[in-house]
DNA sequence: TTATCATTTAGATATTTTTCTAAATATCTT
DNA sequence: AAGATATTTAGAAAAATATCTAAATGATAA
């Protein structure tokens, strides 16, 4: 909840890597281990991490945890950038 | 040169400021440090952050350091966001 | 050339972050 | 119920970060 949370968590190249492979659909929190070269204990707290910058959504279905994007954050920043730029956005 | 660099130097309250601050024009280091309750030693640290994640730009004139706004490292910034949500981008 | 002003660099400390191993929790299967 | 599987939580160590004070550098002014 805030910029602060948000670049932080975008600021980590494995967290970066988790929302790009978010972008093609779920995936649950083993197969995004699977995908890294670390433990499951550090994917989840980056995921941890994600999730309460708020640009990821998790749900459990039975033994499984599901992780999927939410872009509605990452609109955020991109419109603070956006306005940055020149203001081209809400500008309220 | 890089995301990481980028984000994490976004990742500050105090830089989000001083690049707010710069959006409206070049300012003095001096001027910069003014404008928070910070020492000067701490301003010119995020200030290396900042020149070092390639978001701003300086220029000595005499006994004065201006700091400006460089946007291009934004821009990549934006358009990683962008692709992140949905491909409306280089797409390379 | 000495003093002063603007800014950075050095060194120290406290806090935060990343990652690990080990243990805990929750769910499914037998 | 016991065992296996999926995931998180706890606790620790190493590295990175933010901030301060004090000192260094560079430029102007007296």
């Amino acid at each position: 909840m805030g910029f602060a949370e948000t670049f932080k968590a975008l600021s980590d190249p494995t967290r970066r890597e988790i929302l790009n492979l978010l972008k093609s659909g779920p995936l649950t929190a083993g197969e995004i281990v699977d995908q890294f070269d670390m433990t499951g204990a550090s994917i989840s707290h980056h995921l941890s991490v994600l999730k309460n910058a708020g640009a990821i959504d998790d749900e459990k279905k039975g033994k499984f945890i599901y992780y999927y994007l939410n872009s509605s954050v990452l609109d955020d920043v991109l419109n603070w950038l956006l306005s940055l730029k020149g203001g081209t956005t809400d500008e309220k």
